[in-house]
DNA sequence: GTGAAAGCGCTAACAA
DNA sequence: TTGTTAGCGCTTTCAC
């Protein structure tokens, strides 16, 4: 009985074809919506399928049609807020065409970025959307920039890959200038490590803006972490707080890096922003609901995903149109810790 | 050039076969580590596949094999916390035994559980792990208890389908019980709505610790969100702060809407613990990182994900073995918000 | 130890 | 409008 059972269970095409007596290919073209069926064939496919319970083997087409239909999303720490709100966007924008989105967190591990990227070369995925840290995402373009891949939030132009982001320089530096604005002279930065060119561009932007205001930066107040945690904020504030001359601001590259920064804060009997004010980045919900409301720079998270996700389809549909970088602005949201 | 070039890019097994002098077979076999190999066959077909920067199609491996080696996970809400950390757990031990998670934000809409669902149906995943509300659970179970697929940290012990979860009757009056031990009599809860059974279990700890004690629950005391996010538990705060005899204590079945309670009293002038004690549950990182640190339940979110991951593979390593349910231990975490 | 060949379930020429 | 058939690239008997 040909295609009446497959591995025990379920149904092929070729036993819908049967029950409805058509041919198989009648049966894969009212599948896939062909027009040119006959009205009363199709009904006769249609009831077969309904009867049969007959679900499509997607492992089949995929081989068939040569595509998985399944984006690649590899981003350093689905934990964080920030980057979890980036992925609804990714999401979002990939089930609108039809995409599923496979999430992968790389810890911002080089090792287990290329073993992921390896998905897209063994036919997995048919693109893949990078958030993780420029070294990384260059290594992945020098041995493949022909694969169907962007950048999202941390990005590199001259590396030759589509990518979307903001403006971090800029954006640093609206930070430190709200912050000079309120009488600081003494402001410290926490920071990404280096590994991310987002970290350097926003320390450029922090300096640029300190010099400009006639400011030498004390370098005791620049602490780069390697985590975005809560705990790695504290213990960064704890440090700064040593020193005799410690600094009255602090600008935090991450929200969560700022509400760490407080929780450390707090710990050694400081108040924000009486003995020092915080700035922060991101702007994920929750920097509105903590005491005090966290003022910082806001990124527009969802629309980062989603045209992430639309650019990596523009490429897939087009392979050899190239493909811009783009900019998304960012805005400074004034709260309540500076 | 029998597979020389597949679609203009890469290159089939047959491609590496006739580089190396041998079947397709042959080299199938090195791919796949099998023992039956010259040592001496095994390294021409090695080079042949460095040489040729040959990768295996695994979309034709997956139509062969049947199997598509990933793994569906259908969670409510990818940016809770609580969730990630589950999430971190389950793509943990996924890995480990060489699956990939495919990450679905059903935001608890049966409409788009049932679609992901689906994707169990067709093949292109192989098992399933749900965190979605019990009412939606029992829906799929119904059209298919057959398929591979597990519950964590939501489930019902009835449906027949292998969950794990922790003890959430006990667990709440625990919570509610540390509060009466500290002398409160008026105890609200703020709760999730009814479609979680865990939300109907944790009332019912609530209901019976508070009438343990002697107490009768007053029901303007008890309020159901949509949402666990923190806007919801500032609202339900507000409103409760409106009672002439407001309550004194208030215990929140997730973080998310604990640390909002906190951002809501705050609001209308109440501090805590000092006007009114706050509970929270889960004990995500950030819970003890707020001000006032908070007072929680906490649960082994990571182990629950690796738990629930590892009884799927279970489930799929063999089909008609029965797999338990299993529960988990809480634990109440004491800190300064209660 | 190795090769020839069948076939996984599907789509898309090509024929009729 | 419909059917026949040739693959997609791989794994796996079954011969040798």
């Amino acid at each position: 009985m040909p295609g009446s059972a497959r591995g025990g269970e379920g149904l092929s095409i070729a036993g819908v074809a049967q029950r409805a007596g058509v041919s198989v290919a009648t049966v894969s073209r009212v599948l896939n919506g062909h027009s040119n069926v006959r009205p009363e064939t199709r009904d006769k496919v249609l009831t077969a399928v309904a009867t049969s319970g007959y679900r499509v083997n997607e492992l089949a087409r995929n081989l068939r049609t040569a595509e998985s239909r399944l984006l690649l999303t590899m981003v350093p720490d689905v934990g964080n807020p920030f980057y979890a709100e980036v992925i609804r966007g990714i999401d979002f924008v990939a089930r609108q065409h039809g995409y599923f989105m496979l999430l992968c967190d790389t810890g911002a591990d080089p090792g287990r970025e290329r073993s992921y990227f390896d998905l897209l070369r063994r036919r997995r995925a048919d693109g893949a959307i990078c958030l993780d840290p420029a070294t990384v995402q260059q290594a992945l373009a020098e041995e493949s920039n022909a694969l169907p891949w962007v950048a999202c939030c941390e990005f590199d132009s001259s590396v030759g890959v589509p990518y979307v982001g903001i403006d971090n320089y800029r954006a640093a530096g609206d930070a430190v200038r709200h912050l000079l604005a309120r009488g600081h002279r003494r402001v410290a930065l926490i920071n990404s490590d280096d590994h991310y060119l987002y970290a350097q561009q926003r320390q450029q932007g922090y300096m640029d803006a300190l010099r400009d205001a006639g400011i030498a930066p004390d370098e005791r107040w620049r602490i780069n972490v390697n985590s975005l945690d809560y705990e790695a904020g504290a213990s960064a504030a704890a440090l700064l707080m040593t020193y005799a001359d410690a600094p009255t601001a602090v600008f935090a590259v991450s929200d969560t890096l700022a509400i760490g920064v407080m929780s450390g804060l707090r710990r050694v009997g400081k108040r924000v922003p009486h003995d020092v004010a915080v700035v922060g980045f991101d702007d994920i919900s929750l920097a509105a609901q903590i005491d005090p409301p966290l003022t910082t720079i806001a990124q527009p998270m969802r629309e980062l995903g989603e045209t992430a996700a639309r650019l990596l389809l523009q490429r897939l549909a087009n392979r050899n149109e190239n493909v811009p970088g783009v900019l998304l602005p960012h805005r400074l949201v004034v709260r309540q810790s500076a």
